[in-house]
DNA sequence: GTGTACATGTAAAGTGTTACATGATTTC
DNA sequence: GAAATCATGTAACACTTTACATGTACAC
């Protein structure tokens, strides 16, 4: 999904300015499943104007800077809607945790317990991050999603636990 | 991780063409954690062997078209183990479905439930693919991700039964 | 005073995909 | 005879990140 669709997606949901968008897809209920960059951000939010998607409405601020709040016209619904009709592609899962799993196994397997540990760690972290998100007030499509996330969260979690002395016995072959 | 570090990777493994590699990342063992086409492994591995990290090894066939058999260098297990050292980035996870349930609840929450059905029977269709990865003869590091993969897909699976109901009743809601 | 949050935007650089070009062989 | 597999490679295009530019206000 490109960051067009994405913005016109986070806009109907709720009006927002480039910098929310930003937040939602780096923080909020959009992060464990999207991504995008101000610099990627700003440009579509101008382009998805002038196609006369989405419109723009400057906020002027005392004591922050101005800032332009925009919200979906109806041709940008349309255009949503049509954009949703097809059938989402597939997932695009990309870990370089896994990666370096597979790789330190020929390279550096003494690394791996403390790359296991690591990730461990940092699963849980993220989980109490993800059911923070579920404490505010939120629509049943937005529980869906970030319960999916907390879901995988936990599985993952389950099964480093789970399985993590398997590569420590990977270790224990190489070295005798 | 780059389309070089994941050729450095996958030669550190085994030696192999640019065609095994797509194929590997295509469909094989790393199938569900990376990504790379023809047209990014080509000029990466081209660029390694002038980088002094792979070397090549033209084989001539005869029913076939002639290939490049490329195999890490000692340099490249060095850079490699050197890119390892690093701790690995977080994983990024795109998910054009999720991103779907969310927006098509504003704008069509008709289509909800067939969408949940359609990604039931996708994730159904990739865990028998990939447990059968695991029947051919691999390293503990192989089994390792896999089993991961499988988990994941068995998660996913299980949230998406246990859990449709309640975007039906999303439904319910918006059309009362 | 240092860092973070707020707020928008551009340009250059990097990375990657898609589509094309080529062509034999094997399977349905 | 059509489609898939084997096999390599390039060029144009799309997309994104990184770094820069600018400036206020608040918390520690």
């Amino acid at each position: 999904m490109d960051v067009r669709t994405l913005c016109l997606g986070i806009l109907s949901l709720s009006d927002a300015t480039g910098y929310q968008i930003k937040k939602l897809v780096a923080e909020g209920n959009f992060s464990f499943f999207s991504e995008a960059s101000y610099g990627s951000i700003y440009p579509a939010l101008t382009k998805l104007t002038n196609d006369g998607l989405i419109r723009c409405k400057a906020m002027v601020q005392e004591k922050r800077p101005d800032k332009k709040v925009y919200s979906l016209t109806s041709a940008g619904e349309a255009e949503l809607t049509h954009i949703l009709r097809k059938s989402p592609g597939p997932d695009k899962n990309r870990s370089e945790f896994l990666a370096t799993v597979l790789f330190a196994e020929a390279v550096s397997p003494e690394r791996l317990s403390d790359l296991v540990e690591d990730r461990i760690r940092e699963h849980k972290t993220k989980l109490r991050t993800m059911e923070n998100l579920l404490d505010s007030d939120i629509t049943a499509g937005s529980r869906f999603v970030i319960e999916y996330g907390i879901a995988m969260q936990k599985a993952a979690l389950d099964y480093l636990m789970g399985n993590k002395t398997k590569l420590g016995k990977t270790l224990e072959k190489v070295l005798n």
